[in-house]
DNA sequence: CTTCTCACA
DNA sequence: TGTGAGAA
């Protein structure tokens, strides 16, 4: 009596796809019992045993190509290291996944924060910030792709990043990338007074003469480099338009000197 | 119904 | 690492 089933019964038995069952004979981890005279493949216990292994190991992300492997010399030993591989790399991809979510978070946030600003300025308290230089530009020269692909090894990700321009008064503009470790310079802690707005690029020169002009209407004293940030992630929701963050570092008032009411 | 091959993600 | 289409 031929107990054997056809491949499309023991798919549907395991479900799995037809397909699958052939790729795992493709690549020598699952034999049919035998072959019928019209060339179909039958399957028998040993098989539905021997596929449930495989699919379970293939549930726990263990690639084809090892468990092959691992039928011929199957030491308990290397089953384990198997698995230890299959977690190390699920925890790559939490790490992944978590990034991610934590980059979509900031997304989010940035932009809910930059639509509830009553209007393009205010004072904003920075925290000192570790910036490191990847580009250096003369004032007059914009930003063009060609300089950007020679620095393309330094920058996977400008697309996501927060890139500093630093206007020192010299006529060099230098770009940074915020790092967790002491870089080329730090931005120092304190009240920045901050002008964002969501423009064309050509507009910034005209946004920069606004900000300094707001600075001095309001006599606000304002310390060091101009800080210009460029945030082209929020831009996702203005094509065409990019997102500057102007800042400037408000000198503290000096302490024996009254004369701010606050 | 099965088989295989090819192109595609 | 599979899937889908098409021919036989």
């Amino acid at each position: 009596m031929k107990s054997e089933i056809t491949i499309s019964e023991l798919a549907k038995l395991m479900n799995v796809s037809v397909h699958q069952i052939r790729y795992f004979e493709e690549k020598g981890v699952l034999q049919p019992a035998y072959t019928d005279t019209n060339q179909y493949r039958k399957y028998g216990m040993d098989q539905i045993y021997e596929l449930a292994r495989i699919l379970l190991l293939r549930k726990l992300e263990v690639p084809v190509q090892s468990i092959k492997e691992c039928m011929i010399s199957h030491s308990a030993d290397q089953q384990r290291q198997l698995l230890h591989h299959s977690l190390q790399e699920i925890e790559a991809e939490l790490l992944r996944l978590q990034e991610l979510r934590q980059f979509i978070l900031k997304v989010l946030h940035e932009q809910q924060s930059y639509s509830l600003q009553p209007g393009p300025f205010h004072i904003k308290k920075r925290n000192s910030t570790f910036l490191t230089s990847f580009i250096q530009l003369d004032s007059h020269m914009r930003l063009n792709a060609a300089v950007l692909a020679e620095q393309a090894n330094h920058i996977l990700n400008l697309f996501e990043a927060d890139i500093h321009y630093l206007y020192d008064g010299s006529d060099t503009v230098t770009l940074y990338l915020e790092t967790q470790v002491p870089g080329d310079t730090t931005l120092p802690e304190g009240e920045y007074l901050t002008l964002q707005c969501n423009i064309q690029e050509e507009e910034l020169e005209h946004w920069i003469e606004q900000f300094f002009d707001y600075a001095a209407a309001q006599s606000i004293p304002l310390l060091g480099p101009l800080v210009v940030i460029e945030r082209s992630y929020l831009s996702l929701f203005s094509p065409g338009m990019l997102h500057y963050e102007l800042q400037g570092l408000i000198a503290p008032a000096a302490k024996s000197e009254g004369g701010d009411p606050s």
